[in-house]
DNA sequence: ACCACTTCTGCGAAATCCGCAAGCATCGGA
DNA sequence: TCCGATGCTTGCGGATTTCGCAGAAGTGGT
């Protein structure tokens, strides 16, 4: 069904090679890359399937994803459409600011109704996505708490209407 | 640990009916919400183990996880920071559209860089986040690709500088 | 009251997970 | 060149988990 990562040790370090080019990230080789695909397939999938389909021992397979979520790499969890799921309100919040932009950004990342925070490049410093009951909830999180924030110039608004699209292939491809 | 669910009948009851009043989700009753927030805090534990915090046996357990992932309601997957695992640009993309929104949506779905595709109420018809390799990619989808599709009218781009906050916590909380 | 339908429970059997140990190869520094 | 650190493999048991199935229990309609 999936094709097999042909592992041989050659090909392990230029990719390793290849990788380490990038910053911050943690090195990441090909059969780290191959085992995220796998789970992000399949968050349950048995170490002993992924190791078939990566070239790897059970228990290498096991050190490595154990090692990939301690790091924060990646996380295994359930995801939903919060729309599908039912009665809530989402929207997109475009924010400019004046002064530290980091700081807004973290003040909104204590938010729990914020669940995604970006500093971007462009006509927004940040956009947050925030998650709500109702529209009343929204109202209140976009104009009584981000507003408020001091150092946000400005705030714009897309509510959602209809999710068409939501995938977990990053990393890979 | 985790707060237990005293599932007992007449609150089961309860909760369905409220949640019917919701359009097209399916029902989800309170334990499934809990199942599913079992799952959000960690997508491998056990049937055994959800089946203590939410009060079911494990097979009860198992037969709605199952039933949740075949209808779509929720996915077990893993997630990682892109920008973390490495070599990649990503942004968030405003359009506009002239005539029918949502076969543009489709068109845009149908693009594998396109990660997320929500429609929206604003001054954008339509948010896309895409994930590329790198700068050149990134340009190509986006003025190749997209503005491309007939009945595109106008596009912005965001381009993502760093993710501050990404969490999972939908439908529940 | 009866029946169809769904959901939950209980229980073995099979598969998986998990820790551990020994052996081996690679890599990088002293 | 030697040595230590790292990472993979194989193998092994025991604990845990998954899985399928049969029976019990609750629900809704007639």
């Amino acid at each position: 069904m999936h094709s097999e990562v042909v592992a041989s040790r050659s090909a392990d370090q230029r990719d390793s090679a290849r990788e380490s080019r990038n910053g911050n990230s943690p090195q990441l080789d090909a059969v780290s890359l191959a085992i995220i695909q796998q789970l992000q397939e399949d968050g349950r999938r048995p170490y002993a399937a992924i190791g078939k389909a990566v070239g790897l021992s059970e228990a290498a397979v096991r050190q490595r994803v154990q090692k990939l979520l301690d790091q924060g790499v990646m996380q295994i969890v359930a995801v939903t459409d919060p729309l599908t799921v039912g009665f809530r309100r989402q929207a997109m919040v475009g924010i400019n600011v004046e002064g530290d932009v980091e700081s807004i950004a973290d003040a909104l990342t204590a938010m729990s109704e914020v669940e995604y925070v970006v500093m971007t490049a462009g006509s927004f410093d940040i956009l947050a996505e925030i998650v709500c009951e109702d529209d009343d909830h929204l109202l209140d999180v976009i104009n009584k708490r981000i507003r408020a924030l001091p150092g946000v110039r400005s705030t714009e608004s897309f509510v959602y209407l209809k999710l068409k699209k939501q995938t977990y292939m990053w990393g890979t491809r």
